[in-house]
RNA sequence: GGAUCCGUAGCUCAGUUGGAUAGAGCGCUGCCCUCCGAAGGCAGAGGUCGCGCGUUCGAAUCGCGCCGGGUCCA
């Protein structure tokens, strides 16, 4: 029910008719043909580009194809005027009746409204979060968690198929740190003076409530027991808490992951291994030494031969080393096993939600995805830049060596999730983001959240007076559905719906393009055009929704108030956010 | 030094995948409202889209080179 995309379909069927009359040449192009509103309302409803785009395909002048075209077009259903603008644009304006149809579809639709199938059901696993088991989460995890989360809602509303997944590294060296650091904690519950944190280890207070449950259920046991026999059981034991903690926290922010993948258990399988065979198989391993990073001095830096993935065949700047020196394997061999590995359960897209600090990894991994699966996988990496918290415009002081830090739940009590969620959209994820604990929570126009927020309220608010002053009215959207709204032609009501009417194509696209931002913005705008309406009313009291001496025109009002709050909730839902029924007490 | 992201109004940021006269909020100026349709409304000023080449019917958007900032790597 996506207007554009259906004009689109029409004006090919009539290009394709006009070649089969021999008025046009036969195999157009018409790949690069679009329909969208154009900038400027004044100019139409819809625009396309046909004209331009064939003109010289054709071989005639892109204003006179034009006006050919034009001709054909004002014979499409719903088309009320086509004019030729510009340098070939073909500008539509379509009936009022067909804008108002449009209310029906929205309430007839409900909650599946902007549902589309541009994805297919290709499978598309979203890995998310991913903060590593040694503490738990921070503010700044808050955002990749909402991004992918809010992405993962977009895409499955567009038609993929989409799994949630958090990768958890519990191998390797940080985790042993983590075990170091907690069995200090340990022997400080049974009373043993430690004294300062030493440098390396972690100094978290968290680690004593570890400690603290480690006593519990083991109690003296691994005081006098040698490090090799002690550090595998308190690594997992921390590792299992801190996860419990943080799948706490994603629900206290209403994250849903669904799969939850441990770094160990896949080396364990023996999937790195099947991973460099397949690479293998490729011919894309070799034994060799790599050349001294360009520019800084090597000073520790000696040739070795290492075993080294051709990275460079798929668009990288160096080939990158699979093994270290001791033969272990590096984390990037067993990224490429898990990416493997995720390829293999059945999805055929992979985006992976990193923070900043990830910035210099995308090439390589997307190289390595491609390689490894043999070009059917492909990997997208959405950096996160940095969240900045302040409050009242100044930033939040936070140090990481003295341990104290904003957790995610600090965020999440402070402001309630729904404000965490909204915010973390209001940027696109490669722009940095300000936090102000002040602003995010103010009651005005320049808070997004309240803002939107404020306008489904006033539309829950409306409906219910409607249903108090006209007890006999049934006001469902089932039979809203059939009000007549031909009384609906204010301009202002107009530009709402058709507003509302690109709210299909909206989704598509920020599915598309990986931008679950775009949802945010175009709520925005939603809300600010059905503000303007409402204070229309103030002016201009024949504007008000509930005209008290007409229920004909009050019911039609209502179809377009209740189509208003079922877009708003559309669109929440795929941010993830609750819409409010009211906002006063 | 290399990689990567960013650079748009005084500030914070959008910009419909290359479209027409580049938009919003805040701030500023001027009117209006301040009778709960409360938590403001209307209008106005404000721009060399970092700079320069290139690609084409057409560039804030794509390519290359500089300049400036963030992040990463050693």
């Amino acid at each position: 029910m996506d207007v554009f995309k259906t004009f689109a379909l029409d004006i090919k069927a009539m290009l394709d008719r006009l070649s089969a009359a021999g008025e046009l040449p036969a195999g157009l192009d018409s790949s690069k043909l679009t329909v969208e509103p154009p900038r400027d309302t004044s100019h139409g409803d819809l625009s396309t580009n046909a004209a331009m785009i064939l003109a010289r395909q054709v071989g005639r002048p892109p204003r006179e194809l034009a006006e050919r075209l034009v001709q054909e077009l004002t014979r499409l259903p719903h088309v009320a005027a086509a004019t030729v603008a510009g340098p070939g644009f073909v500008n539509l304006r379509l009936t009022t009746a067909f804008w108002q149809s449009c209310l029906a579809d929205i309430l007839t639709a409900g909650s599946r409204y902007g549902d589309g199938d541009a994805g297919r059901g290709i499978a598309v696993n979203i890995e998310y979060v991913s903060a590593n088991p040694t503490g738990p989460l921070h503010a700044a995890h808050a955002r990749g968690a909402v991004v992918g989360d809010a992405l993962a809602a977009l895409l499955e509303k567009a038609g993929y198929t989409v799994t949630r997944e958090y990768y958890v590294n519990d191998a390797g060296a940080q985790v042993e740190v983590l075990a170091r650091s907690a069995y200090l904690r340990y022997r400080e519950a049974l009373g043993e003076e430690i004294g300062e944190i030493p440098p390396g280890l972690y100094p978290g207070d968290y680690l004593k409530d570890v400690a603290v449950a480690l006593v519990e259920r083991d109690g003296r046991q691994w005081l006098e027991a040698a490090e090799a026999e002690w550090l595998p059981a308190i690594r997992d034991f921390a590792i299992a808490m801190i996860m419990d903690w943080v799948r706490a926290d994603l629900a206290a922010l209403g994250v849903g992951i669904q799969v939850y993948s441990s770094e160990r258990a896949l080396v364990a399988s023996g999937a790195v291994a099947t991973a460099l065979q397949s690479l293998t198989d490729r011919n894309l391993i070799y034994r060799g030494v790599l050349e001294p990073p360009k520019g800084k001095k090597p000073d520790d830096w000696e040739p070795r031969p290492q075993l080294l993935f051709r990275a460079t065949e798929f668009g990288d700047d160096v080939d990158r080393p699979l093994q270290k020196s001791d033969g272990s394997y590096t984390y990037f061999a067993n990224d490429i096993a898990y990416h493997y590995d995720k390829f293999r359960r059945g999805s055929r897209v992979l985006i992976d939600v990193l923070g900043a600090d990830h910035g210099g990894y995308v090439k390589r991994m997307q190289s390595a995805t491609k390689a490894v699966t043999g070009g059917e996988g492909v990997l997208d990496c959405m950096i996160c830049q940095l969240v900045h918290l302040m409050q009242d415009g100044h930033p939040v002081k936070m140090s990481k060596r003295a341990g104290t830090f904003v957790t995610l739940r600090d965020v999440i009590d402070q402001v309630g999730r729904d404000v965490v969620r909204f915010i973390m959209l209001t940027r696109r994820n490669d722009q940095t983001l300000e936090f102000d604990f002040a602003k995010v929570t103010e009651q005005s126009k320049d808070n997004p959240v309240f803002y939107v927020q404020y306008a489904h309220a006033r539309c829950k608010s409306v409906l219910r007076h409607a249903a108090q002053t006209m007890p006999d009215a049934d006001l469902s959207p089932a039979a809203l559905a059939r009000v007549a709204v031909e009384r609906l032609n204010a301009p202002e009501e107009l530009d709402v719906i058709k507003r509302m009417a690109a709210f299909p194509r909206t989704v598509e696209a920020a599915a598309d393009a990986h931008e679950p931002h775009r949802i945010a913005f175009f709520l925005y705008d939603l809300a600010a055009a059905f503000h303007g309406l409402w204070n229309k009313g103030n002016d201009n009291a024949t504007l008000r929704f509930l005209i008290a001496d007409d229920p004909a025109l009050t019911s039609a009002r209502m179809v377009l108030v209740s189509a208003v709050a079922t877009v708003i909730a559309c669109g929440l839902a795929i941010m993830g956010v609750e819409p409010v029924e009211e906002l006063r007490g």
